[in-house]
DNA sequence: TATCCTTACGGAATTCGTAAGCATG
DNA sequence: CATGCTTACGAATTCCGTAAGGATA
């Protein structure tokens, strides 16, 4: 048994049960990947995966049971060298943040900037994804940290901690009938055309859920990954926005109106997730303090171990 | 880094940092051992272990926090064996029990007929020893099963059930004075030469503490292992015995009487210990449950997920 | 017929053991 | 000077990639 046989049975299964890209992804050739799972079946004598003639199609029951310790340890082989690292050198390594657009543009940046001031030699990645996708980085160990407001919770050995909470508000062109300072109503807001998230994203979910309730339907004529898009056809005339609050900035939206909508939408609660049994440098508790001060390292890593 | 890298390691520390005793426990050469945890060390890129000239001493801070990692690599590696015998043949395989000489004697013979005659086909390899080197046989993961009445609490990763529970008695000569019928006083006993358990086995401390308790001192003029040791020496006149009541047989023990001493020594309970994180195969629980039937398969896995 | 897996085989790399050398108590 | 670790080097083993072959949608 060694680690190159488990990290092909590992790929396998992320790669659907395809041979040849799971070569691909760990840079060796297919027969040897063949090789390999055959050799290490042999040695548990025991098959792991279903095969209809020479294709692979899934875990046999017992390829279910080996397959959960096999990623942990795999999983354990990476926290060595994380922890080795730590020791070696306390303030340089690597950070990679997954997030979502809104994150990484409104919400980050102050963070990124002091924690930067205090790890210079500390080499943050930001990685940029969708809900779903960040989720799977996190799953995968491509990510140390995930950051979004959907999608994170539910999944198997990721804790989630909440972070700060946001609104949605509304945005239209200067001098558009809305902006009158009186609060809006949802019914007022579904006579325009909506431009806002697509679904999955930045709490879109919120926004239907509440015209649902209000048994209205929204004239969503655009949906958009980021708040910039949102801004840009609000600005053309294409129709109102909603985006998240913090998205807005008066100086540089010139030409736009923020009008407030807390009342009209559900709290959104963006979290950062981590991933059980991921090993996180000292830096990495030092940048979610950043993000929240309430998450302390003792904190997180309490949970972490329940 | 591979796996023979690692049980290096965890050898290294086990054999007190002397690498000509690692080479011998893993059967390979001294050289190999020298070079394997070097290569590792420049993987990590970090000193595992603290030397002086070329002799190694300890851990370094990394090498701590490392070892427990290393540990539940080389455990889960086990697992993964485990795990693929319990699939490939369910009734087949080996179950390592370490236990005193009491158990196995007194206790267990009735446990393991029944199961022997269910699970012909299990290799059932039952290893005698102190309560000390049960504990590090089950720590070590050199047995699956540890069934005692010392030792097992306290130990960091184990996880003891209450089997079953039993008094101490007396024996003594027939015709002894003692053997009036009446009840035993502690005073009584002291007055004569006692010959027990050593300290450390069977329950020795409940007697110690008893006669502490009355402020007696009593006589102990010879300690033993085992009950047959004790039973022996009464035979001969030395002394009056102090023993489980369990290790006494009228039939077998004919020339010996058994004195009831329940209420004068506190209960002992037999327990067993599971290393946790051990995967143990179907028919470890079946073992369990015969042992104590209280212990479940569910309530077992439930403490060990704890 | 294109995709996907297995077997076969030769070269590269790794691992292992022996022999020799050096440090320490 | 005996114990214990390291370095050096050749042998054995393992690992890996290419080439060829067979099965399946």
């Amino acid at each position: 048994m060694n680690f190159q046989q488990l990290r092909i049975v590992r790929e396998t299964v992320r790669r659907d049960f395809n041979l040849t890209d799971v070569a691909a992804a760990l840079y060796t050739s297919q027969p040897g990947v063949s090789k390999h799972i055959k050799d290490l079946e042999d040695e548990l004598g025991l098959e792991l995966f279903v095969r209809r003639g020479k294709r692979l199609l899934g875990l046999t029951p017992g390829g279910k049971e080996l397959i959960d310790v096999i990623e942990r340890i795999l999983l354990d082989a990476q926290n060595l060298k994380r922890i080795a690292d730590q020791f070696g050198s306390r303030d340089t390594g690597h950070l990679r943040i997954a997030t979502t657009h809104t994150q990484a543009r409104y919400a980050l940046p102050e963070v990124i900037k002091s924690f930067k001031a205090e790890f210079p030699r500390v080499h943050l990645a930001l990685h940029q994804g969708s809900p779903r996708e960040i989720a799977t980085m996190l799953s995968n160990g491509e990510a140390d940290l995930a950051i979004a407001t959907e999608a994170l919770d539910k999944l198997p050995d990721v804790v989630t901690f909440p972070c700060y909470s946001w609104h949605h508000a509304v945005i239209v062109p200067e001098g558009h009938p809305l902006d009158t300072g009186k609060p809006l109503s949802l019914e007022a807001l579904a006579e325009y055309p909506i431009i806002t998230y697509q679904e999955g994203f930045t709490g879109r979910t919120q926004i239907d859920q509440a015209f649902a309730e209000a048994t209205l339907t929204p004239d969503i004529v655009l949906s958009a990954i980021d708040a910039d898009v949102i801004k840009t056809y609000v600005e053309l005339g294409l129709g109102i926005g909603i985006i998240a609050s913090m998205a807005f900035h008066p100086s540089r939206d010139q030409g736009l109106r923020l009008l407030d909508a807390q009342h009209l939408f559900a709290l959104n609660v963006t979290k950062i997730a981590v991933r059980r049994g991921h090993y996180l440098r000292d830096f990495s508790y030092r940048f979610i303090e950043r993000l929240s001060p309430r998450l302390t390292e003792a904190h997180v890593r309490e949970s972490l171990s329940l």
